[in-house]
DNA sequence: GCTAGCACTCTTTATTGCCGAGTGCTAAGG
DNA sequence: CCTTAGCACTCGGCAATAAAGAGTGCTAGC
């Protein structure tokens, strides 16, 4: 029995690594399986394709890599590229132009709705592959003026606009007009109770208040309490993201099932798994790496997600990323996730 | 000669007509190119095969069915569908269940842009197809009321509302920072110069005003027009579309390639070209039909477009429709996108 | 530990032959 | 003059077969 053996399968070799290392590269470059002649000639090594063979094998039993089929080279399969990304990648910092690309769209961009969309086209063209752009949940966004103005009908515009900049608006149906006069009343009552406090507190406070006290308050604090709920609610948000160059992925080939790929941009409508998976990365912070069934998602099965996360003033606040096929160029397309991150964290840095 | 010929071929008799409408139902409905057989039954008219293919060689002279190959049967053509939509085609009333999803759609619906966008899903949704709603161009929108709010930095929350109840908001970077009270002055100004005018007066106006007559003014009116101009051009609005469901066009064999898929959907993003080709329809009142190349738009080469307008009081301010593959269920269609563009103008009239 | 050689496996591609669907034409019948 | 039956012909689709190419695993020798 070999060290290896006595090890307990588990060790992987300088070389061994050297040589997954290079198959991924070529892999990702290629998309075809890559087999030993190429492979011996890709490390440099000046070895027989014979002596890579016998490497392959080891690299299949540790599961790092696959074949497809009997005769055909080595493919890296997702615990390949886990291990490859955590340990063997070297990263390719952004290209000049690639910066200056960057730099240049972060420049132009001026309210935070904007700033935000644009971010994920500028990930989805510069990787090719999809952006995603996650929006904050506004968690520190604070009451910061209601106006509720009288439409034709019963129905009233209630515009609230917060703390951040961020205006909201709705339309409320009411059981009967009003004059102008009584909703300024009511506006300026809300004025004075919430204007600065949190927006969550604003609505946890109109909650119970609703609830609990109808008798103890008069007409007007009720009426303008009726009337600010469903803006407040809609303001807090749920959080939200933005998704650009979808059709990208329509251009790799380990992709192109028209079944999958309806199933994939139906959810990206839907919003609400991607939604979910982000969630996930906002709690750590920095750089995360998806690689295929580890999403947990089965649509994004042939898939990679790297994503990082964005802050306000320290505070994270947000995530973006992008996502592509599981053969991504993990080595570019990190950094430049990376990047954009911090380039949205000095864009929203309140000046 | 026969007397067809001495009309000059160009007459198509009553019986090939019956045939050519047999043909595109039966096509509609099969996807499949239509055999002499096969028609001589749908006809219901007892004739045998070999008279059917007289008849079909004749439709093929006069250009309105095709053979993809000699021993395929007949297909319709860009023509064979124009006379079937103008003169052949028995619409089939929208059913009971749809008409009721349909209400009960429209009765959900809140303000002029979640209903537009809802329409948009409506037609997708009812259709399986894809389904586009243009946005009005404001063309008869007032300004109603204008807010100015200071934000950190130099930098001004301008938020304008419309006599429909819409709310525009931007942010302006000036070259100071403003005090509330300045801001609210400036406000005040431009609400008792511009409220309950035209937008596009107030555009107007506006430019007019800060090119021409710099000295005359003070400086409190000035500001304040600097700071409305931006607001004002942006709910002026261009004119919009919401597309949805074009991934339902995904599920149509005839469009499953996936190159032409992605421009298609490129397209759909860009919006522009898809804009000018529903302006053209909004001269035009009622529905219109777009059959095949009849677009102009190489993108849509084997689709059409099926719109209708809509209006708000009387006026025509939009048009909506459903894209689809050329072989779509016109008689279904065509007075599904009519009852929507009627229901979405009953929705739409003030109260 | 490395390498060469060899038999083996499996995919890919091309070729072939065949079936079925549908046509166009011709000639005969109402 | 319209309709029909019959017949030869064309073409796409399918399955079976063959050949080529790529790459592997294993073994034996260096």
């Amino acid at each position: 029995m070999s060290a290896k053996h006595i090890n307990g399968e588990n060790r992987i070799s300088e070389r061994a690594q050297h040589f997954l290392k290079a198959l991924i590269e070529r892999y990702i470059r290629d998309g075809q399986p890559v087999g030993s002649r190429t492979l011996a000639k890709d490390t440099g090594l000046d070895l027989s394709p014979a002596t890579v063979r016998n490497v392959m094998a080891d690299l299949e039993d540790l599961g790092f890599v696959s074949s497809p089929h009997t005769s055909a080279g080595r493919v890296p399969t997702v615990a390949g590229y886990r291990f490859f990304v955590d340990s063997l990648l070297t990263v390719r910092p952004p290209t000049d132009e690639d910066l200056a690309r960057m730099r240049w769209r972060f420049e132009q961009l001026t309210d935070s709705a904007t700033l935000l969309e644009n971010t994920s086209r500028l990930l989805s063209g510069l990787t090719h592959m999809a952006g995603v752009v996650m929006v904050p949940r506004h968690e520190r966004n604070a009451f910061r003026q209601i106006e509720l103005l009288p439409l034709s009908g019963a129905r009233v515009l209630a515009i609230l606009v917060t703390s951040e900049g961020e205006v909201h608006n709705r339309i409320i149906f009411t059981e009967r007009p009003f004059r102008p006069a009584e909703l300024e009343e009511a506006a300026n009552y809300l004025n004075q109770m919430f204007t600065g406090q949190d927006l969550r507190e604003v609505r946890k406070r109109l909650v119970e208040d609703l609830r609990q006290t109808h008798e103890r308050m008069d007409r007007l604090m009720l009426r303008a309490m009726q009337l600010a709920h469903p803006v407040v609610e809609s303001a807090e948000g749920r959080g939200d993201c933005h998704i650009a160059g979808q059709t990208n992925l329509m251009e790799f080939g380990e992709l192109a099932n028209l079944e999958r790929l309806k199933q994939l941009f139906d959810a990206f409508h839907q919003k609400r798994e991607i939604l979910h998976l982000l969630d996930r990365c906002i709690v750590a912070d920095g750089v995360q790496i998806f690689i295929g069934e580890e999403s947990g998602y089965g649509l994004l099965n042939d898939c990679s997600l790297v994503t990082a996360t964005y802050r306000i003033d320290q505070y994270v606040v947000g995530v973006l990323g992008v996502i592509g096929p599981t053969r991504m160029d993990y080595p570019r397309v990190i950094p430049l996730v990376d990047v954009t991150a911090r380039l949205l964290s000095a864009a929203l840095r309140p000046q």
